[in-house]
DNA sequence: GTTACTTTTGAAGGTCTCCATAATTAGTAA
DNA sequence: TTACTAATTATGGAGACCTTCAAAAGTAAC
């Protein structure tokens, strides 16, 4: 039915509790034994037990005492958040963006490479190599001291870390991401659907923080979305989860063709800029301009409803390029869906921008990490990479 | 992050291990103490610890050895399963089913009432009282010992149990169905939809059996869903998922239409009836029916192939009355959605048939108290009806 | 009916991890 | 210097687990 937590010996007592000290420390500043014990619910001596285990492994690390209070001075103990290192790398069309953070998600480390738009396959990965290297050189690592990665790409991807299709760029088709990557850090390496890192990181440190459903809507030149379900991010049975835009009576291939229909840029405009124009004309009250937004935001609800009637989510929240645009496009498109909803769901704009999808590739990083070191049913693995 | 199971002293590694025995005894016969040792990994004579207090406690009780094997015959011992009981009860148009089923998923007792589809509310509530009154006295049991029932019921159900809205039943909505219930027995009285249920069921006893993320499709006079995702019943943020069928552009309110148009039954035949006789022309052959069938298919492959689209399930399982045409509707359906969808879902048919709801009824009562009873982070409680 | 074999049972001794309590230590404040 | 405060260290004890070995209770063979 449920996984069942196996018992057993003492020694699992001490994991259990070695587990519930680390899980109190992280992300937090350095702690006393006195309050660890008090947040663990262990006793005091246990407590100092535990945390001299976890010294010795090597995941706490005794810090100054603080100066200047009654009493003896405690010794205070910090999570070696340091002790490990992930990677989010985010390769977009015009850039690509690799943080690093340490296992607390701190981002200590940025880099941002443009990257033509035309560029092929090659190109772009040797873009990407460059970028990974730079910043593995600011942070002072080498490839070896990354124990996860996550890629994020547009397209569909297989469990193995493969683009399998690619509409936006057909040549990207085939690309073993994880491959690549793999050669240049020590740690697993995953790939995923950008929309999905993008929805992923809004419930982590965006708008959707804390939400359990979350519709995301990536809207931009091509338009995608990301599903957390159960405070968990949704892929289905094949990573194939949430492509809702490829019904063809829903039609989010025609969306875009609205915003392209427009005549008011000035002639020549790249059709990829085309948008902003729309969207300004909008903003300054062009009849016609408001015609094509309202109409755009339309196809778009169509598909967004779909998802909310199938879901019920807590929250929707719009992303991607045209989430700049929100003030003249979220009204029209939260219009559109209370048209057709049940139930109709709060509609936010992301805060997070550009970086949204390597940020939601560090959480995912972070998340197999969790499952694979910080597990309560196999205990806490050491201080070290995990192995493949 | 993810919930943490806090450590503890040494009871709570008791706690674990007596869980880990009922984990390994449940919905299996008598086992003898080796056996148990070996399955949950525990020393024999730590088992044997183990093992007493749970029979102390009621949860284990001691069975007549088995003769005719070598050796000293070995003490047996078996999950009390008849501890507590559950109930499962589907309101449906014309039948109240309600079954007993013991700790153990068992079903024990059945009690199918019929009542006229043009009964109002009080005539069915009280043939509802009526078939748990005679199902309880069938098992020789009364409304205390019950821990767990849930009601399936068509419409949307809040989450304190009262229909919020029923169309099929326009008198059904705003009854309390978990107040009215919990006149009759104990424990806990859950409320849920009865696509949902029919959902569950069909992946704890039916051909859904173990997939993690099912479409299940209800076709008969109403038309409904259930999801299954990460092998959890999906409810959404407030109990609104699946009801893509209100999504104008799909259509399942239209779907019905096309069978309704059929004019080759005889004259006066019930509405409610009609699609029966549509289907078996079908069956013969005759070439209008086949043509209605396929239009019916196409509205609901519609809805389904936006579902699919949307949660990328491993199954689609079309159950609800018109399951029992699947010969001559499945092949239709699945070509609509093989037309619509990236990756195309098996689709197969229900065989639990109209024992659906009842049986997912007793699941959720079964998992209700999974939660309650048997949870690694709380312990094993006490073999006696829960509080409310 | 005895003997050999098989498997379970019961008992003993040891280890580990936790807890509560009390004595000691290292600071600050008067 | 003395009082106060809070952390550290030490001690004793309890609970739950493990391994090991002798005793018990059956069946099978002679």
């Amino acid at each position: 039915m449920t996984e069942q937590l196996a018992g057993g010996d003492l020694s699992r007592l001490r994991q259990l509790n070695a587990l519930a000290v680390v899980h109190v420390l992280r992300g937090r500043p350095a702690l006393t034994l006195t309050e660890l014990s008090r947040d663990t619910g262990l006793s005091r001596p246990s407590t100092e037990d535990v945390v001299l285990q976890l010294q010795h492994q090597g995941w706490l690390e005794e810090v100054q005492p603080a100066s200047g209070g009654m009493g003896r001075p405690a010794r205070r103990y910090r999570f070696r958040s340091d002790a490990g290192w992930v990677l989010g790398i985010d390769i977009g069309g015009h850039t690509i963006r690799v943080l690093a953070a340490d296992l607390d998600g701190e981002v200590r480390h940025t880099v941002r490479t443009p990257v033509a738009i035309t560029a092929g396959r090659a190109e772009r990965l040797a873009a990407v190599d460059a970028a990974v290297a730079e910043c593995l050189a600011a942070a002072g690592l080498t490839g070896a001291d990354i124990w996860a990665a996550t890629v994020g790409t547009s397209g569909l991807v297989d469990a193995a870390g493969r683009v399998v299709l690619s509409v936006a760029f057909p040549e990207w088709t085939g690309v073993h991401l994880a491959q690549h990557v793999g050669r240049l850090v020590g740690g697993t390496v995953l790939v995923e659907n950008d929309s999905r890192l993008a929805a992923l990181a809004e419930t982590w440190r965006g708008v959707a923080r804390y939400a359990q459903h979350v519709v995301y809507l990536l809207a931009g030149l091509r338009t995608g979305t990301g599903l957390i379900i159960d405070g968990r991010l949704h892929r289905g049975f094949a990573q194939a989860a949430g492509e809702i835009g490829a019904l063809p009576e829903l039609g989010w291939i025609r969306a875009q063709e609205h915003l392209r229909s427009w005549t008011g840029a000035p002639a020549g405009t790249d059709p990829d800029d085309l948008a902003g124009y729309v969207f300004a004309s909008a903003r300054e009250g062009d009849r016609k301009a408001v015609a094509v937004v309202r109409r755009y935001a339309k196809e778009l609800a169509l598909g967004a409803s779909a998802l909310v009637l199938a879901l019920d989510p807590q929250l929707v929240v719009l992303g991607g390029g045209f989430s700049r645009s929100a003030d003249v496009l979220l009204d029209p498109l939260r219009r559109e869906i209370e048209k057709r909803c049940v139930r109709i769901p709060e509609i936010v704009t992301s805060t997070l921008g550009d970086e949204a999808v390597a940020l939601g590739a560090v959480k995912l990083s972070l998340e197999h990490l969790q499952e694979h070191l910080f597990d309560v049913r196999t205990g806490l693995a050491a201080p070290v990479r995990p192995a493949r």
